[in-house]
DNA sequence: GTCTATATGGCGATAGAC
DNA sequence: GTCTATCGCCATATAGAC
């Protein structure tokens, strides 16, 4: 029987590849491009050098393909809010808080995405945008519409995705200004903030 | 007569330690620490690889200087804004109008800054917070409390830092997501909605 | 204070055995 | 499909002439 070595049945094995590329995925995240070498992604997942090079061509190869395992499936969890039957009040909320929840729990996620967005060329960056957060970012606006049917749904859809992640990329310095509390680490309260904000914006129109 | 190399009186001189340091900056933020080269700079300021030595010990101060040299007198901007006399929400209109056009002029500097907060550890963070913009933190903060007395003072002066700086950030994939028009690009624009969504969300308390 | 020349090691990538 | 061994190059950093 022929089995790709990709995809095989027996929990718990995971492939060479799999292994180089989500060691991969997880220096490349730590560290950057540039930071990584071959040798460490080699060790880390305890093959040779040459090992990486029968699967992937070069270097770069291996970062776009652990780039894109890393941002694989990360709709699962929005669709479970969209199909929700709500008030679109609640709907905000829910999403709200499944976006803060996704970066959080996927911090080698969120640091890919914030070195794409930073260093990606602009074709690598529309990849990003139209076959990857396509769809959630209209899913988003049409959100944004059916509560302020007269705002601008880009704006506001962008507004609300920048506001989450930003809260949580600012957390480390945030830690050392004034004024800074325990609780504003928490993810209610940064969820309820956010929430509070954009429905205020929204309710003026 | 003696004269520090680091500083002379006609105009028009640079240093070669300053142009090191200014080049090395750009470098630096164009593309990252470990992605930019001795060499590179060497190059770029047209002195040897050993000249950059004479003046710096290592590539980690190189950069470290670039980084301060980037970063400083950054709040003279600021300063003007809160000299002026006037009500708070015209001042909170300024503070939001100056905080875009800093990072618009100075790439550079919003580049490292976004490297810094990604990368630069906590002692790091702790001295860029509390010796570089504590003092406009504050600042903001006193002007949020100004406005809204009850008001969550750090959660809103983070806010109005976090939404300027993440308008800007996105800018280059908002450009590939639906319902993107050439006006949100605009700075007037951009500073109307984050004025208009951080007085509303004051104006509720 | 700036240079040429060089030391030393890590880098991406490949050849060829098994 | 994974390995050992190696190539040629570039990296950071230094020595010593001028």
């Amino acid at each position: 029987m022929l089995l790709s070595t990709e995809r095989l049945f027996w929990t718990g094995f995971v492939s060479i590849k799999e292994k180089i590329r989500k060691e991969a995925m997880i220096l490349f995240a730590e560290k950057g491009y540039s930071a990584v070498s071959m040798r460490q992604v080699a060790a880390t997942a305890k093959v040779s050098v040459a090992g990486i090079y029968h699967h992937y061509p070069d270097k770069k190869a291996l970062y776009l393909d652990a780039v894109r395992y890393a941002f694989s499936g990360k709709e699962e969890v929005f669709n479970k809010v969209w199909a929700l039957v709500c008030p679109p009040e609640q709907t905000l909320v829910l999403f709200i808080r499944a976006l803060f929840e996704v970066l959080i729990a996927d911090r080698t996620f969120h640091r890919l995405l914030q070195y794409e967005i930073m260093n990606a060329d602009a074709e690598r960056l529309q990849l990003l945008a139209e076959s990857i957060f396509h769809q959630q970012f209209s899913l988003l606006m049409h959100l944004v519409r059916k509560l302020a049917p007269t705002q601008d749904a880009h704006l506001m859809a962008a507004t609300i995705i920048i506001l989450v992640e930003g809260m949580l990329r600012a957390q480390p310095i945030n830690r050392y200004f004034p004024g800074r509390k325990p609780e504003h680490d928490q993810l209610e309260v940064m969820a309820e903030h956010v929430t509070q904000l954009v429905l205020r914006a929204l309710q003026a129109h």
